[in-house]
RNA sequence: GCCGUCGUAGCUCAGUGGUAGAGCACUCGGCUGUUAACCGAGCGGUCACCGGUUCGAAUCCGGUCGACGGCGCCA
């Protein structure tokens, strides 16, 4: 190449370069092949623009050619302003650089979903994970920004440890020395033991659930954001939550308008919508509107699919369901003035479901002991969890967000394995 | 854990008892304005695996494995 200077695609679609002479560096999306012509659509991660290699043009024309889908090139020439050309613009190319010429790429046009999962790697580089991987960063961004904003610190939990949490049958399990321990499904238990020196924390880490489920809602390896404050009460943890929902949305759609509209072909009419404050229901009411909406519940029973996606449909705005009755919420929830409901909730969003779930929790050391015990569980692997029920105990509060599910419902995904780039489910752990 | 669908060429699929097929991809030839280019030719198979029924099985039966979809469980 004579000169070694590039510049974004992007630049060129917008019209910043037109009649003039630039260099571009990228992968060949798609070729045509005219005899003494040569088109290539050349990718780069800001866009696809075609250029035109004429074989009194270049050279090296018979290997530009044979250039087959997915090869890596530097190019120069002059753009032209062209209605013929895919996107307006075309770059009438004046010397082409081949940097690796592909193998036959194993992506067509025609694609299985189990052929682009076992291709996962080579599928990353498509403009649809593309446009989700963006969303993605930009939404991480967006919950560290928005709790350092608000006061909190980032405190990091062990991935390997021996606390089951929530029922021992949902970990997996680690050789660890001929000892067992299992990795983390949530930082919980030990953030509330930080709360007492740190004051208000926060994390973005990954999380791991054994549960053989089945959806297009669940990851067995999955992004966790956990929040923990003490003193915290439920209302205002509930402010919280919305209030963190409505910066990722708002932060999504001043940044990466363009990959949202291509995701939800267009509709972010919805997200739009996503401002304080979201509807505010206990499950009691929940109950007797799916009741009323003819819908086969009764009080005490868990809250299933069809449920939730009934909810989400009544409200055009995500929906707490709080104050839900004891047996059904974890032993950490601490107990409502009605002894029978815990003050927990869970934040539901469309085509998701359950986007977060969180509580105020129990401060009572003799509460928890008697509900471990309820459990079943292993009281003695607890007693340093309980030591924060020991030593000056005060109210506090947090909740647990999927990160997945958030991506998953900002850019209306139909599975969540689209939100996360090497998804882990019961049947994949490839590539 | 439960229910269901599927497994045939590199990819997407057709083929319901009688010699294994198509489109795309790839290779070769043609074409100076293509838009998933087009035209002609070629290459390409352990019909997932094991067993059974039958003169004969991709096809029917039993089992195994794998993937996908849904429920439950959860974030």
């Amino acid at each position: 190449m004579a000169e070694e200077r590039f510049t974004n695609i992007k630049e060129i679609l917008d019209g910043q370069h037109t009649g003039k002479e630039i260099g571009i560096r990228g992968w060949v999306h798609r070729t045509r092949n005219i005899g003494k012509m040569v088109f290539l659509n050349v990718r780069d991660p800001t866009g696809v623009v075609q250029a035109m290699v004429s074989s009194d043009a270049v050279e090296s024309f018979e290997e530009v050619k044979a250039l087959l889908v997915e090869s890596s090139v530097k190019l120069q020439g002059e753009v032209i302003e062209d209605k013929r050309a895919p996107g307006g613009f075309e770059i009438r190319v004046s010397d082409i650089e081949i940097v690796h010429a592909a193998d036959v790429f194993p992506i067509q046009e025609d694609q299985s979903v189990e052929h682009l999962l076992e291709n996962r790697h080579l599928w990353l580089r498509s403009t649809y994970m593309r446009d989700i991987l963006t969303v993605r960063s930009t939404v991480f961004g967006a919950i560290h920004e928005y709790f350092r904003d608000n006061g909190y610190k980032e405190f990091q939990s062990p991935i390997l440890t021996p606390l089951a949490c929530e029922g021992g049958s949902t970990l997996f399990p680690v050789d660890y020395f001929d000892d067992e321990v299992y990795l983390a499904q949530s930082w919980q238990l030990y953030a509330e033991a930080a709360i007492f020196g740190l004051g208000n924390i926060y994390t973005i880490a990954p999380s791991f659930r054994a549960e053989k489920s089945r959806t297009s809602r669940h990851l067995t390896e999955y992004w966790h954001a956990e929040v923990e404050a003490p003193w915290l009460q439920f209302d205002e943890l509930l402010e919280l939550a919305e209030g963190m929902v409505c910066h990722v949305t708002k932060k999504v759609l001043e940044q990466d308008a363009d990959e949202i509209k291509n995701l939800r072909e267009g509709d972010i009419e919805y997200l739009e919508k996503v401002k304080p404050p979201f509807h505010r229901i206990t499950y009691e009411e929940a109950i007797s509107i799916l009741q009323k909406s003819g819908m086969d519940v009764e009080y005490g029973a868990d809250l299933g699919t069809p449920h939730e996606r009934e909810l989400t449909k009544i409200y055009d705005k995500p929906v707490f369901v709080t104050h839900y009755p004891k047996e059904i919420k974890a032993f950490y929830m601490k107990r409502a003035e009605d002894d029978s409901k815990v003050l927990g909730f869970d934040l539901l969003v469309p085509n998701v479901g359950e986007l977060i779930g969180g509580s105020e929790r129990e401060t009572s050391i003799d509460s928890l002991e008697e509900r471990l015990k309820e459990e079943d569980e292993d009281t003695s692997i607890y007693s340093w969890f309980l030591d924060t029920r020991r030593y000056g105990s005060v109210p506090h509060a947090g909740f647990g967000l999927g990160v997945e599910r958030l991506v998953m419902w900002l850019c209306d995904l139909e599975h969540i394995r689209d939100a996360i780039p090497f998804p882990r489910t019961p049947s994949r752990y490839r590539p």
